[in-house]
DNA sequence: CCATTCGCTTGCAAAATGCAAGTGAAAATA
DNA sequence: TATTTTCACTTGCATTTTGCAAGCGAATGG
């Protein structure tokens, strides 16, 4: 039991979190991909299940979409609650560390509806 | 040349850009990967040369560093300029349209401080 | 009870990533 | 000018991640 902690110090440098101490770093450890910010866009968004996510225009494949919100959970950014009472199904929440991140979404809708033609905002002002 | 456009309608469906109209599927068709924000954060830092991204603490593996520069330009995000007048390296800086992802990277890093143990910020307030 | 939906899992091909090493031109130095 | 060093990449290759389709058991609805 001394070797091979349960950290990321036996990975390949590359793998190591977090890659540096600057918090756009660490951010982006987390959410820097091309799916991990829709789907908090999505819980923004109100949506709550696995097939709403599912069904997003964007498509997400399901694998995808499992190990995201997996991701998501365990960095403490959304919760999985039952879907209702006495549900065995799941729904997914933002926290609030994920609600914390509303100025980022924010931020980059405003740099997308202004920089990049076609787009539309589906968020509202908030 | 009728046949193969120079647009992505020949790709397969997930990888045609954009996935949708949404702004922040459409920031993220640019900008969603572990790299190019940091780039990004680089050149708000007033670096401006390969080698200078290439030393950042990340440690950017330079093939990457490559394609990631080449996306900024060819998206209108950084462009290319001599590195000094007469010489024939070069130097990158952000336009209009890159320094407009300021707040992106702003609320990023704020969140990253808030709620990311142990990061400390490198761009101060602005 | 039966059909449908949900929330995944699995298998696999294709693409992206990470690393080390190499390269040729430009710049700095002697 | 000659030599060395730096710079800005490129290349090759192993590993990882992604995307897609299909399948599957439990939960739900009728």
């Amino acid at each position: 039991m001394s070797q091979s902690s349960n950290k990321t110090e036996d990975l390949p440098p590359s793998r190591q979190l977090p890659r540096s101490p600057c918090p756009v770093a660490c951010a982006l450890d987390i959410l820097g991909d091309r799916w991990t910010l829709l789907v908090v866009r999505d819980l923004m968004l109100g949506r709550t299940r696995f097939k709403d996510f599912s069904a997003s225009p964007e498509g997400i494949p399901t694998n995808i979409l499992t190990d995201r919100l997996e991701r998501l959970v365990r960095h403490g950014i959304a919760e999985r609650i039952p879907a209702a009472e006495g549900s065995k199904r799941f729904a997914y929440k933002l926290t609030e560390k994920g609600e914390a991140l509303r100025p980022v979404l924010r931020a980059m809708r405003d740099w997308g509806l202004v920089w990049e033609e076609g787009t539309r905002a589906a968020l509202s002002e908030s």
